[in-house]
DNA sequence: GAGATTTAGATAAGGCAGTTATATAGTTGG
DNA sequence: CCAACTATATAACTGCCTTATCTAAATCTC
């Protein structure tokens, strides 16, 4: 039980510190949610205003105005929703995906950086973590939350 | 080469969706700078302002206005550097020590259910890798940068 | 099918946390 | 002892979020 929770402290904590860093060392220029948002929109397709909001966890007018610097930038754009007047459905742009693209590169580049300093028996580790750290995020997508 | 670029790709990816989610788990409502900072005065002890600043990747009014707020909850304190009138020194307070115990304790909670969920082979994977994460960091703290 | 209710989104007003530019006060070297 | 430098603070501004409220479309009830 203690050693299974310290593990489990010392996952957070490094992700947590690992996270910061790569937040610093690819200045984004655009803010997290921005990018979180495009990710849910290029991984989901067209998204209302409010199922993006909740996914985000931030409020509507949050990712009203949020979607209206989407729309600005033209990384995204609003397409009206044939079933429902009311809603407005937004889509993830060309350039949109580009930025994603981009930016994952370049974090991958500084992340590899520093791999490339590890030895060969912490890259393996790392390798073999993968799996199961992609397995951990796919489970809560699917949870209720 | 492409094998390597696409591991890191991966771990990149991975490790920017599990932030993401621990972030929506567990809503801080304190922001992440204020607990980064904090976590470094707990680490490196007494600090100045400037160098704090440097460290946490903003400028040097932005944390004289983070030290402000964190002086204002009672969880850091201004103390006079004897060799530096100019100076300033912050020290983390016991409560603000007591946040940090209570959001790691928060985090390894939720992440321990999800673990939870995971097959041995997957959290021995997991445990694995925290050493080479752990040598990642601190590699990255005593770079120049 | 007309009017009340609910729902999707937009607008308004405000706050927090960051930025750059600059001011103030203490330190140090010639 | 004064000039130049350094540590921090202050000022003015911006970006991105919040809650409260408004409008318009959909749906439900009779």
């Amino acid at each position: 039980m203690g050693r299974i929770q310290d593990d489990t402290a010392d996952l957070a904590d490094v992700i947590d510190r690992l996270t910061m860093w790569l937040r610093r060392q690819v200045p984004t220029a655009v803010s997290s949610s921005t990018i979180t948002t495009l990710d849910s929109l290029a991984a989901n397709g067209p998204s209302r205003i409010s199922d993006l909001a909740e996914r985000e966890a931030i409020s509507q007018p949050g990712m009203t105005s949020l979607v209206n610097r989407l729309e600005a930038a033209g990384q995204a754009e609003r397409v009206s929703d044939p079933t429902d007047g009311r809603a407005a459905l937004v889509r993830i742009t060309d350039a949109g995906l580009a930025l994603l693209t981009q930016r994952h590169a370049a974090r991958a580049l500084v992340l590899g950086r520093e791999l490339d300093r590890l030895d060969d028996t912490e890259r393996a580790a790392l390798t073999a973590a993968v799996p199961a750290l992609r397995r951990l995020i796919t489970m809560r997508e699917s949870a209720s939350l």
